[in-house]
DNA sequence: TTGAAAGCGATACCAT
DNA sequence: ATGGTATCGCTTTCAA
């Protein structure tokens, strides 16, 4: 069995409070004493029941994180992000994956009994699982998610990158756009939406359902019998991929003939050569992570909405001009 | 102020000790007794402390994990595969990323304590830090690292899908191959090289300190120059990638006048049309999380060192006659 | 500077 | 089927 505070405290005779002291080194110990205190502990290698100091301080020492996947960069450089802050913080990390999880609104109620507050990525539990978390007093910063009544909330820019995006297509001649993505299903998207329209005069709007590569390569077949636009603005890198793969099996001259854009900058958006915006992904898990401590050890009460600025990355699929890695 | 368990218990007239097997429906209770505990529980918005629980209890209901990274597919899938099962069995899984951290040995040690067990991935500490576990008592599984005494292991097989590839490549025709990539920093190099070896007797091997793309751009300099091998046959896809960008741009056929080919199918691999390994990698987490739960309820205590099957995935990179996606 | 003792919030053994 | 009570291993007053 391994050895406790209070064998310690028997083997360099002092009381267990001493040898608490010495291990936090919190208030003033006599040397002499310290180092006795020191001495016995490394004797017996004792080392402090974490159980036993997280109960006695009421506190976990650990952050929580909820996150849809961990496929693709997105959620996994904001997690990456969100770690590297809560462990300078000296917090440890619990994660939750809602992926083919039908409890996961459960599974995030009883996270927040293991962690002193937990972060929760896009739509992975229902708003009423947020507000029941912060009904119960639980901290909680939403992230890539539209802010819920009262509680953080860390997201990435949208509207003046779509309209940055946007003018970039301007500039290139391309004025027939359409954007390709369902608004009303996130507010990301509507956001984006309205900031090309911002922009341009000249946009349509095709709904898909699906964001994804499936989707893009299927809505293409029907373009390819009716004209093609300008530009293909769409919602994100999945349906931007799917699209560019089917465009250029057609025959389809990129970005001569059509243009298209995504969102997101996942890893294979570089080697399609997709011109897309990129969300501060490391910086949304690290904003996070410190707003959830603010929140944790008491330094702020008034809810807090953060923004980050977003960057344009273009590429071939609009232009061969200024093409970048 | 939170209820606690003597809350419940004065208000539902009964011990604390009813309350807590109420709470976890352990012994049998009457059914008059369950309800009005029940009630008084849900009256006063009950919920068990796991603090508490866990203190009396002596586990955590936890487990680690320790990876390198997050980015690219590989670790985060076999993160998600053990995470998964975790949930299954239960436990929590708390997370640690090396990345960019200079104590990592020390971080590794310190989160031992606040877990049943952990699950160490690829080259991340020390093997020393991981003996010292093992002798501290913790319950151990390496993923993806050759094992270390005694302790728990799980890995993708090398040499069998090596000497697949390499038969591939044979059949179409490619006879002189390079091997680039450095077998003596890691295991599973040196076998890829060694099964390699087994099957083609004309290898040559190309020395690379850093097996990312930028290396792999760089070292086709070399070749461009002088004679091209018929295949390139390489450690991993970063290698492969930047490779085959470079001959690409310098209009090098491939696979007419040279093939090659990567390992362990990153996203990007797909795209790029690149042949590759595929390597398990959910079921390298999940493997990992149930050995490491036989070691945590004590099932087992002979170590076991499993070796799960890949899979050879062929692109455009070797041969377009079987394209795959 | 140090120690005694009271929690922290559960679980679990032993009676009844 | 229940209750009383002793842990679990620490932190933290409050005195000395």
């Amino acid at each position: 069995m391994r050895a406790t505070i209070r064998d310690v405290a028997r083997e360099a005779g002092v009381s267990i409070a001493t040898v608490s002291r010495v291990m936090r080194d919190s208030e003033a110990v006599r040397p002499a004493t310290r180092d006795k205190v020191r001495a016995a502990a490394a004797a017996l290698e004792f080392v402090p029941s974490q159980l036993g100091r997280q109960l006695a301080e009421r506190r976990h020492a650990a952050n929580g994180i909820v996150f849809p996947d961990l496929s693709g960069p997105y959620y996994a450089e904001v997690v990456l992000g969100y770690e590297s802050v809560a462990a300078e913080l000296g917090r440890s990390v619990l994660i939750l994956s809602t992926r083919g999880r039908d409890d996961a609104d459960a599974a995030v109620q009883a996270m927040a009994e293991r962690c002193d507050g937990l972060v929760i990525l896009g739509r992975t539990v229902s708003d009423e699982s947020v507000e029941r978390l912060a009904a119960r007093g639980a901290n909680v910063v939403l992230v890539a998610r539209p802010p819920v009544g009262g509680v953080d909330a860390v997201n990435a820019e949208n509207r003046i990158s779509a309209q940055a995006l946007t003018q970039h297509l301007l500039d290139l001649g391309a004025h027939r756009l359409v954007f390709v993505g369902d608004p009303s299903t996130s507010p990301d998207v509507a956001e984006r939406f309205a900031g090309v329209q911002e922009v341009s005069h000249d946009v349509e709007l095709h709904h898909v359902d699906d964001l994804d590569e499936t989707a893009g390569a299927h809505l293409v077949g029907d373009y390819l019998t009716r004209a093609l636009p300008d530009a293909f603005v769409c919602a994100n890198d999945e349906l931007a991929l799917g699209m560019l793969g089917r465009l250029r099996a057609a025959g389809v001259d990129i970005p001569g003939r059509v243009k298209v854009t995504g969102w997101d900058d996942v890893m294979a958006a570089r080697y399609a050569g997709l011109t897309t915006v990129r969300q501060p992904m490391r910086a949304l898990g690290s904003t996070a992570a410190r707003l959830l401590d603010e929140l944790i050890v008491g330094t702020r009460s008034t809810p807090r909405h953060e923004v980050l600025p977003t960057q344009l990355v273009i590429r071939t699929s609009t232009t061969l001009g200024k093409e970048h890695a």
